[in-house]
DNA sequence: TGACGATATATCCATAGATGATATATTGAG
DNA sequence: CTCAATATATCATCTATGGATATATCGTCA
């Protein structure tokens, strides 16, 4: 078969920097815009990662632009209603993106195991 | 009863710096000397955070320092053995360490959730 | 209509973190 | 005694993050 994207290995990719794994997991969820996107991000981190306005503002936008650039996210036009606000500007996973973010989950998930059986000696 | 330690909440230290966050759990194995601890963040990331002679030196020495001024870890002078070679310096976790380490787990465990089960629909 | 807070994107600068090179010295094998 | 591996440490540079600020539009409500 026809290899249509010419992908690198998802793993040579990591580790991720935290802003842009953060981003990519908020967008697992389907297509979001930046704002949104913040909000996914506090709510997935149980507020630990927070963005009150004047926060991740700074690493956001910069964060998205990266991404882009590595391919791992592509801006989109769809609109969810016609009478979506306009200066939205919604973001969608690549396949790249999706691989990467499976990848870097794998990683961490490890080491999380590794974490919690040292921790907890009682446990099998 | 008495606190003895009048340890902030963990969850106010995080999220914790990646090359932080590895050197912690590799000392959740035990007492480890700096050169050991790079070989088991090697190990325990699967080869994807790697530090052949010349990568995380740079990194080790710097976050090892940070991590005893933060007392999540101590310098231990526990030996092994009686001819333990004495260069070695050894770092153990303190108390509030392990909180940090298992706190920072919960959270990125919560955060490979999310991903996993979005990325992968089929699944309940 | 016009004021105002919330929404939305974007850039800037200062600080913190990560990378790779280099320095220095000791240990152990041959 | 030589040399690679072990071991700690610092430096310069680059990347990442945090927080401030700028700008503009949207929605509500008086």
């Amino acid at each position: 078969m026809i290899d249509a994207e010419a992908s690198p290995d998802p793993r040579s990719l990591l580790p991720l920097p935290q802003a842009q794994f953060h981003v990519l997991v908020a967008l697992t969820a389907g297509d979001r815009h930046g704002y949104a996107i913040m909000g996914a991000v506090e709510e997935s981190s149980g507020g630990v990662v927070r963005m009150g306005p004047a926060t991740l503002y700074g690493t956001l936008y910069g964060t998205l632009k990266k991404l882009v650039e590595r391919d791992l996210v592509e801006e989109s036009d769809h609109r969810p209603s016609s009478n979506d606000d306009e200066r939205r500007r919604y973001y969608r996973l690549t396949g790249l993106g999706k691989a990467v973010c499976q990848a870097e989950s794998d990683r961490l998930s490890t080491l999380v195991s590794i974490a919690s059986s040292n921790l907890r000696p009682g446990l099998a």
